[in-house]
DNA sequence: AGAAGGGTGGAATTCGCTTTCCGAAATCGG
DNA sequence: CCGATTTCGGAAAGCGAATTCCACCCTTCT
């Protein structure tokens, strides 16, 4: 096979190619291929459609981005694509951006705020439409305010910036309501009769921890539960996270928790695999719950209590909010539900 | 906030906008910043990087591409990004990307060929660098000839087509030993004592459904046993597709199965998941046995018995292929090996 | 009938950047 | 010390498409 040789690769077709093969003008082309404003006779349309069908001509993408200065590439930037919540959202936020005739490049920020930084300059080179920013956010402003000197540039360029579910930063976004959530789904297990809970938290910094571990706490707390700082231990968040937290646990103190809590299904699912791993029984010897309801967790048994997150909506909401136009800071929450299962069956 | 209205965006500073500031040419400019064959003289090259640390400059991509006539994107081509198996092998095929300098973007074709005819047409605008086509193919060649066609157009331009397991078009690739590594699964689980076998398989036509059944089957003939038509189960390659297919299951049927291979892990699951709803334990009444390893295996109770696809290496040799230049089409395969685990317990 | 106006095609400019192509200065060789 | 070669900055010509501006023709109204 000869084909596409470095030396012989047979150059694309122009535009000017089509206006050439149908006899018209390079504008007349333009304006017929990709309607503009003016309208071109019919019967010229015809031929030039004709001549592009014939020539196989497809539009060059970056030339039209050069040309009209702005682009429709929507970018998505999330912690990792391997993980289940981020797959799931990426899934929807393709379809929904699809639906809206945006195209969507997603890039990895391997959880680093430098990384986001690099990727953001990045994206203003490319003149994206839009960045969707996921992942959960982080409490030091000190780390983020290089990140958010250069989200501002990329919107003074005239993009738009998306948080999704990480609302520590002055930009539009869609927001969990992650507060609430916990506060539902702590106050659903205390009427289950569970008293004594524990907490494994993500990193520290992350504001997806603080606010479930506040909204958990806050639940609790309705009901005269007090949630002390030793009851919440902090890792990683993510599947190791989860295990590790499990592996590194006393076992008097893990005898003396009647319910653990963990502030995502990855970590909740690290964690089963952890207390297995260490002979205990779920929900026999110990109940658990996770945050988020990824679909993984139709595989496992028992069941999991979790905190569902709508993430159709919020994969759509997020492409809403990126084609909106003006300065609309005001998050659109998206509220997420308290769902109950086996591993927290209700105490006689 | 009245950063960024319609009206009053800044408008982004350009290559000449550092030229200018710098007090050079917009030659010497971009031979400084993006490193040509020619060099610069140092303390041009100082003023010049200053200047445009000072205006934040980003090279426009766009504008890049269509000067140079070439970019360095990679587009990857999955069924499903929600799939664990695919969102997995994003995540490698990103790495490698990254390391080799090049952007990735993902479409979904979710499993249409016409919307991936659609979608490499629209790659040929992009003047994408390589197109890296996953996804189990076709064997119907009336279906996949258009697509063909396509993606010769794409060489054509000077593009790469790498072709992810699914040798089945005349490209170049990275292949799973599909037929080895089922055949070596088939063996395994003879020598474990299985004699009564029924195989899931997903759509017909799926290069990696008929691949992974005959390589099964061949497994089993070397021990003598024949696995008869009516053995194999067809559904959809996805964890419903697993699921409908237990449903679906006659009594008598499932009570003669010893042990059920589903061609990926996806569908195993929704195997298992299925069986459970039917009553029926794993491994206790009926062993279960999945292909590819993907992540969330870990999670589940069994274990599950599977044949590890090494997905990390597999977007590595993606990646490496996009690189190659010439017309080579052999494949290079990536071996999968078995992972015996409790799900397949040795019988008696 | 003639002026005003709408519709429509085309030439030329523009977008931001890369890459010849030139020419001047610097370096080298004998 | 002078011609030959190399080095390096800048002017200008693209790259492919959008768009402005101009010219022309055909209506339409008075």
């Amino acid at each position: 096979m000869a084909r596409a040789n470095e030396e012989n690769r047979r150059k694309p077709v122009t535009l000017s190619d089509v206006a050439r093969a149908a006899g018209v003008s390079q504008a007349t082309a333009s304006r017929a291929i990709n309607g503009s404003q003016r309208t071109v006779n019919e019967e010229l349309r015809q031929r030039i459609f004709t001549a592009a069908e014939k020539l196989n001509y497809t539009a060059n993408l970056s030339a039209q981005t050069v040309a009209r200065g702005t682009s429709t590439t929507v970018a998505l930037l999330v912690s990792d694509i391997a993980d289940a919540y981020f797959s799931s959202m990426a899934a929807s936020v393709m379809t929904a951006a699809e639906a809206a005739g945006l195209r969507v490049t997603i890039a990895v920020t391997e959880r680093s705020v430098q990384r986001e930084i690099e990727l953001v300059r990045e994206l203003r080179g490319q003149h994206a439409r839009a960045i969707i920013l996921a992942g959960s956010g982080y409490l030091d402003s000190d780390l983020t305010e290089p990140l958010v000197r250069e989200l501002e540039m990329f919107e003074d360029m005239g993009g738009r910036v998306v948080l999704v579910s990480r609302m520590d930063l002055p930009f539009a976004g869609v927001d969990l309501d992650n507060l609430e959530g916990a506060k539902r789904l702590a106050s659903a297990l205390v009427r289950l009769g569970y008293q004594s809970f524990r907490v494994l938290g993500g990193e520290r910094e992350l504001v997806a921890t603080r606010d479930r571990v506040a909204g958990f706490r806050a639940g609790l707390d309705g009901h005269g539960i007090t949630l002390g700082d030793d009851r919440v231990i902090y890792s990683n968040f993510s599947w190791e996270g989860g295990f590790d937290a499990i592996q590194a646990m006393d076992d008097r103190v893990l005898a003396d928790t009647g319910l653990i809590f963990a502030v995502n299904d990855e970590m909740a699912l690290g964690a089963l695999a952890g207390l297995r791993n260490r002979g205990m029984r779920v929900p026999g010897d110990v109940a658990l719950a996770g945050f988020d309801d990824i679909r993984s967790l139709r595989n496992i048994v028992p069941t999991m209590t979790t905190v569902r997150v709508p993430i159709e909506e919020v994969g759509r909401e997020a492409i809403a909010r990126a084609l909106e136009v003006g300065d609309g800071h005001q998050p659109r929450v998206v509220t997420a539900i308290v769902v109950l299962r086996e591993s927290t069956p209700r105490l006689n």
